[in-house]
This record gives C-alpha cells, structure tokens and sequence, in this order.
DNA sequence: GCAATATTTCCAACATTATCGAAATTCGAT
DNA sequence: ATCGAATTTCGATAATGTTGGAAATATTGC
C-alpha cells in the first residue's frame, strides 16, 4: 500500500465522529446498518452523516448497498486489514519492533 | 483506551507528511534521529517539521531527547501498540473479524 | 559573556475540513 | 404520475490545519 493511501484512511479514522461512526458498523456485524438508523443512534444530521460516511466509503474502509430505499453500511475488513498491513510493514504496528531485520545496519 | 485519544493519534498518523515522518523514525530505530537529520533527509523547512513533530509527540507517538545542542527524537512504541490495541478491541484491526464474541447477535 | 548551532515560536496566508439546513434526488409503492 | 421515505447534493459559515519565513530562544563551547 502507498503511504497516500495508508494516510487517508488514517486521516478518514482520525475524526471522532467518524471513529465513532466505524465503530458502530464493526460492531454492527455482518448485518450492517442503514443510513437511518446510524443517524438514529448517533444523532447527527443527516447530510453530515453522509459527508462522514463517504470520506470512509472513498477510503476503502466501508462499503454499501442499496435495499429498497435504504442504503446499507457495512465495516469493510479488507481495507482496514490493508492499513494494518501497511503500519506492521512500514511504521511497525505489531509488537515486534524496534525493526530487525527490515534495515541494514540495526 | 478512550476513542478521543485514538482519534487524535490516527490524525496524527492521517497527514502523509507526520507519516513519511513517523516511518523514517521507526526505521531509525534505537538511536532515534536528530531533528536537523530529519530536515537535511526529508527536505522540510524546519518550522514546519517542528509543528509536524510537536503533534507526534502531544499525541503520545514520539519521544525526544536533548542530547548537547541537539533533539533526538524516537518512535515511541508503546504509544503505536496503545493505538493498534484500541482499533483491535473496539474496531476490529486484527484478522478475527467480524467480531464474534463481543456482540450477543452475531 | 559571546558566538555558533539547533530548534521553536510568532505571524500570516492559504487550504481544507466540519457542520448543517434547505433543496434536490432516488427508489419503491400506490 | 404521484406520494412518502431515505439519502445526497448544494451552499454557506466557522473552525482547524498546513506551510514557511523571520525572529526569538535554548544550549554548548570558548
């Protein structure tokens, strides 16, 4: 992964309200959650809702499909499995730091 | 740990800037680096990379040290390990996905 | 104390983000 | 086609972040 990328998605997290708002989708699982209901249980106004929730759609790190006339939002594993990746690689996420075998002279 | 503080370090982390910054820190590993090396590598002027470390460091993810006349500053692990524990147990940064035993649904 | 070096603070310009009401859009049902 | 419900876009405002030059501040060695 780019370190833009990496970024961003940091960056998309890094909002309380949008950490917040993740959160809520992980733990709503599988099912997901619609748009609606997320504003029912965050009280945020709706546009606002929608600004938050495409800066983590544009990131990778949620996903959303249509049912009728409401939008379903769901946790996107694969994009935060991503930055995970790229911080354990590059900025030594995991326990195993400081880097051993990664930089020549250590 | 609280998700205001999560969110404070992911912003930190968000600007490609801070992370270019923190990964060249993470790869100097032990002996840390200057601040002055840090400018002469990543080619930043010297009041912007002091506004950029303050934030690492306010947020818990970098140490400095004076040694003489100079600032030697480190990735502080134990900040990055506090921010990948906060994401694993409230948002599900590991690969065990979707979470299992934390919500009664499932 | 003074000079030299390293780093930060001050300040200002500019860019981006956050917020949210109102209007517009989309979709399904009638 | 029209209605109602769900969601997004528009537009405007306030707040915050970014950047960097110039001046101020440490810190050490002489």
């Amino acid at each position: 992964m780019k370190l833009e990328k990496a970024a961003s998605q940091l960056e998309a997290l890094g909002n309380p309200t949008r950490l917040q708002l993740y959160r809520t989708l992980v733990r709503a699982g599988d099912e997901g959650l619609a748009v609606g209901s997320i504003q029912d249980r965050l009280t945020i106004p709706a546009s606002t809702l929608s600004h938050h929730l495409k800066r983590l759609v544009d990131t990778g790190l949620v996903t959303q499909e249509r049912q009728a006339t409401t939008l379903i939002c769901r946790a996107h594993y694969p994009g935060m499995q991503q930055l995970i990746g790229y911080l354990a690689d590059e900025c030594c996420a995991d326990g195993t730091c400081p880097p051993v075998g990664r930089i020549a002279s250590a």
